[in-house]
DNA sequence: TATTGTTATACTCTATAACTATA
DNA sequence: TATAGTTATAGAGTATAACAATA
């Protein structure tokens, strides 16, 4: 087996597509050959969605084990940090549509996870808790959503991670 | 009916929000407190999609004059950027699924966007063009989204839109 | 009248599977 | 057998509209 380190053996396959490449160019087009990017390379746009993508992806790989998906993850982070509240407040706080957030605290309701009490000035609202059982599912949720961080950290580098936040935060 | 630029009425919403949060605070709670993030604070994620969405919302409001979605703009300026390539290669480099591109490709077939032709050696693929209604359509697309990446300059500020590109690029 | 929560509908996007025609 | 393109289906997310209960 190969033990040299991944960037090393990556860059033999780099090497070695572009000699099969070459000598097959008089018969067969080179279809591994990266596409140029065009116009696509002045949209700021563009680079945030590949990036938001890729790091959703890893979050859902990574908490798959809890079955939890990135919207719910944050309403329930949301009802931690502000028990008590209704679910206009938390849905505006989360800019999520209250019709799509009544459906998904309706499914956090059925794992038994949060509960919703009469509020108690508003007959019309219900105030948001999490249950024990919420609580503990939280500990097993943050243990995965560590690792996703740290794979993050991995990947970008520790340093531009801090970066690239501070970056974001300002428009909260 | 006030025809100042939106930001200048937004401000002017946030301090009267204020006025009558502070004016409201001993009778009813503040609903227009700013709920505490929690563990969400230290989630690079939740501000990369935090962002990205507000910018992606941007695009299809300045784009909606044509009709055209982020997905779309990105294959239009892959082809005009690589013409005669395969739908498996765009695709590829777009990470957009095949099934999708297929259905993203008729729609803009179906406009008079672009052609699929015979692909010389192999029967199976289509080489994609822009027609000369595309190469048009993408003239006038182009300078909305020049509009849209100036909206991005002065939100973000335009050192730190540059800034956020370097650090994004690193990754694709 | 306006707001809170709810259901329903439609559309986009993602993820699969199955199919065809070519290779 | 593998690949290119297609169709179909299911689920998540977004955007509306309409409704009941309450303010």
């Amino acid at each position: 087996m190969d033990t040299r380190p991944k960037r090393q053996r990556a860059a033999d396959h780099r090497v070695a597509d572009r000699r099969v490449a070459e000598r097959e160019s008089a018969l067969a087009p080179d279809q591994t050959e990266r596409l140029k990017l065009g116009a696509l390379d002045g949209h700021l746009g563009y680079f945030l969605r590949r990036l938001q993508v890729s790091v959703f992806k890893d979050f859902i790989r990574t908490l798959a084990p809890m079955d939890v998906r990135p919207a719910q993850y944050s309403v329930l982070l949301l009802i931690e940090a502000n028990p008590g509240r209704s679910q206009a407040v938390i849905g505006q706080a989360l800019d999520i549509e209250r019709a799509r957030l009544a459906r998904l605290l309706h499914g956090l309701e059925g794992r038994g996870w949060i509960e919703r009490r009469a509020a108690d000035g508003d007959g019309r609202s219900h105030s948001l808790h999490l249950t024990r059982a919420g609580e503990k599912a939280l500990m097993r949720i943050k243990a995965l959503t560590a690792r996703h961080e740290a794979w993050l950290a991995e990947v970008l580098g520790s340093k531009r991670r801090l970066l690239l936040m501070d970056l974001l935060k300002e428009f909260g």
